[in-house]
DNA sequence: TTCGACAAGTAGCGTAGCTACGCATGAAGG
DNA sequence: CCTTCATGCGTAGCTACGCTACTTGTCGAA
């Protein structure tokens, strides 16, 4: 996947996947790499503003340690967070179904007979 | 819906359309409405210049015409525009299976016996 | 004559992801 | 010993693109 395009649906997914537990991170873009079979490569200039956004807005919280002499911030699921991701889950399914009613396959190509 | 987030699937969305029968701006707006049973109300402002973009891509071509004195652009799918729908329809298809895995029901919760 | 549906269009804004950097540590390999 | 690579954090600036708000114009109805 060309990656870009996530648009709107970043936040979504960063959520989701610190419903699982708290990361930080460089643990989550390889956890989005691995549950998307390397079609989510984000690069860091992607993730920790969103990480940031996520913080400022309340849905996660951090906090720092030091594992092997590396700093680590580990980022947790707020209850607002969760919240929000339910949220979000209901939206993107939303998208889902409208968007594809256009571009799914079998989608009313001239309303049939 | 909130009708933002299409980033990035609205050119796609533009050329399902216009895959039916070539139609004029204004009435491709309400197309999107009809068939999304209101959900996609996008304004002006959003559709003509993707509708130039589309233009400038070879994607489609417009002819004018006078109807009811009322000045109307249609738009017509090109080849390039079929191809680009084909390839559109199959990035949709990859991207709702990528991030349905994070945010559709019954995604890995916690990786299950 | 005023209002609303039809029909086209642009200017400017804001959001948000991406590119391309910079910094630092620790392990591995020459 | 020194370089390279994986780990780990971060920011500045760009760009793409949809949205808001606006303008122009015809026609029919109140």
């Amino acid at each position: 996947m060309k990656a870009q395009a996530l648009h709107g649906h970043l936040d979504a997914l960063l959520l989701a996947v610190l419903e699982q537990g708290a990361l930080h991170g460089y643990a989550i873009i390889e956890s989005l790499r691995a549950r998307s079979d390397g079609s989510l490569d984000l690069p860091t200039g992607t993730i920790y503003p969103a990480l940031r956004r996520l913080e400022r807005a309340g849905h996660v919280a951090s906090t720092w340690s030091t594992v092997n002499g590396r700093e680590r911030r580990t980022y947790q699921l707020t209850d607002s967070g969760r919240r929000a991701l339910a949220g979000e889950r209901a939206g993107w399914q939303e998208f889902r179904v409208t968007v594809g009613r256009f571009l799914d396959p079998g989608s009313p190509p001239v309303t049939p007979a």
